[in-house]
DNA sequence: GAGTGGTCTAGACCACCTT
DNA sequence: AGGTGGTCTAGACCACTCG
């Protein structure tokens, strides 16, 4: 006897069908969910949960009254606000490679640091890891990157990891993962060494991004800033209204 | 007899209650989930919809195995990328002040439009309306949008929406809702026009943002692209990692 | 009226954290 | 071991759309 499906299995096998298009009829039509319940052997919520977290991946909508419909695939040459896992993973995803092409490591003390998260207090003596890197995509100079990472919580950084990604590392390592991250978007003028990697007039545009990464408990693992090339960045989002 | 809770209002009475101060302990730790089913005399179920909701404003977080924590509030100087309702709506919310200071409109055909939608196709003869609008935030200059509407959709849209919400006006005529909006975020240098409306030289920085807005039936009614004044723009989101 | 999705109830078992 | 949140089952009623 097989083992019932979980939502994420579901959801798996929902998309493989979709994109198999077996599930699909020529209106981009799913069958009712009294249909589907009984195709994959769930029940309502579980199907329910497949099928919300579908919808706010932008991959499907549903419409009340009416029936559940596949979306038009959204292009790939942006790079999902919401995407799970890091940087490195999203954009491998869109078939596209990311390369760290130098790193700069070392410790400091909170109060040197150059910016702060917006909230929180840290102690006179706390320790921050201080992490300098330079980006490219496919060969072209992408992004610079400054984080700081809370030593107390992440102790130590590898130099490995610095050329691929540190939260993958952090979630290896200790047997925890990322909550949750804040994230402010901005746009400014590219500072002079940003500029120079990436071969632009001082001043000219950027994609400022802000982060403040936090672990599943609450904690605050890290905290950065990244300055992207804006000829090579489109951030890409569904807000849906509830 | 009162009538049950349902989740809209549960999630204004919790936080209510959590700014009041009464229903969180020192360590900002709500009360567990059974105490606050019988509290709010709700099920689990609605409970946990509640709660799934606020911690996705980012106004609480869940610990397995430990409890439900109330966040340190976030700023209040940026926009909340999942903000319902409009822009105006949200200034309003962050106490800000939305004017538009000039708009035209026009009618033209999809062939002359000078940018798309990324997935639909139009009939040859299909009319936009072509809107522009100038708006400033306390009095300063703040954004230069283009907007188009699907006059099949809208019909028509009166002048004094111009310079209000035209969103607002075509939910309360028609009888229905905004369900969707695909939203791509870039950083551009600025056009002409909008660096003389802006008062900054021409290819300053700006933050470009492109709407595509659908309809709860999962119709098309707008496209635009809005120009926002880099230095009082930072958009604000919350990552939930699964 | 029949069929669709939206919401809610009641209860069970599991996974995780703390002591 | 006991308490917390995470997931799932089974079933009911409601709201919306369309013929």
């Amino acid at each position: 006897m097989p083992k019932k499906l979980d939502t994420n299995t579901l959801i798996k096998e929902i998309i493989t069908e979709i994109e198999s298009g077996v599930l699909v009829d020529n209106n981009r039509k799913l069958p009712s969910e009294p249909v589907l319940m009984d195709k994959f052997d769930v029940t309502r919520y579980t199907l329910r949960q497949a099928l919300k977290q579908l919808s706010e991946m932008g991959y499907t909508y549903q419409v009340h009254g009416v029936g559940t419909f596949v979306r038009h695939q959204q292009s790939s040459d942006s790079i999902a606000l919401e995407h799970e896992g890091g940087l490195s993973a999203e954009m491998k995803r869109i078939g596209r490679d990311l390369k760290t092409e130098k790193a700069t490591e070392k410790i400091i003390l909170a109060s040197e640091a150059e910016f702060l998260p917006r909230a929180h207090h840290f102690r006179d003596d706390e320790k921050l890891i201080d992490i300098k890197r330079w980006r490219s995509l496919d060969g072209k100079p992408y992004l610079m990157e400054h984080s700081y990472y809370l030593q107390s919580v992440i102790d130590e950084i590898p130099q490995e990891s610095l050329y691929g990604s540190v939260f993958e590392y952090f979630e290896r390592s200790r047997n925890t993962q990322i909550g949750f991250i804040d994230q402010t978007i901005m746009s400014s003028p590219l500072p002079e060494k940003a500029a120079e990697f990436m071969d632009m007039p001082s001043g000219s545009p950027s994609l400022l991004m802000n982060d403040e990464s936090y672990l599943i408990n609450g904690e605050l693992l890290a905290f950065s800033r990244q300055y992207y090339n804006y000829q090579m960045t489109k951030l890409f989002l569904i807000k849906k209204i509830h």
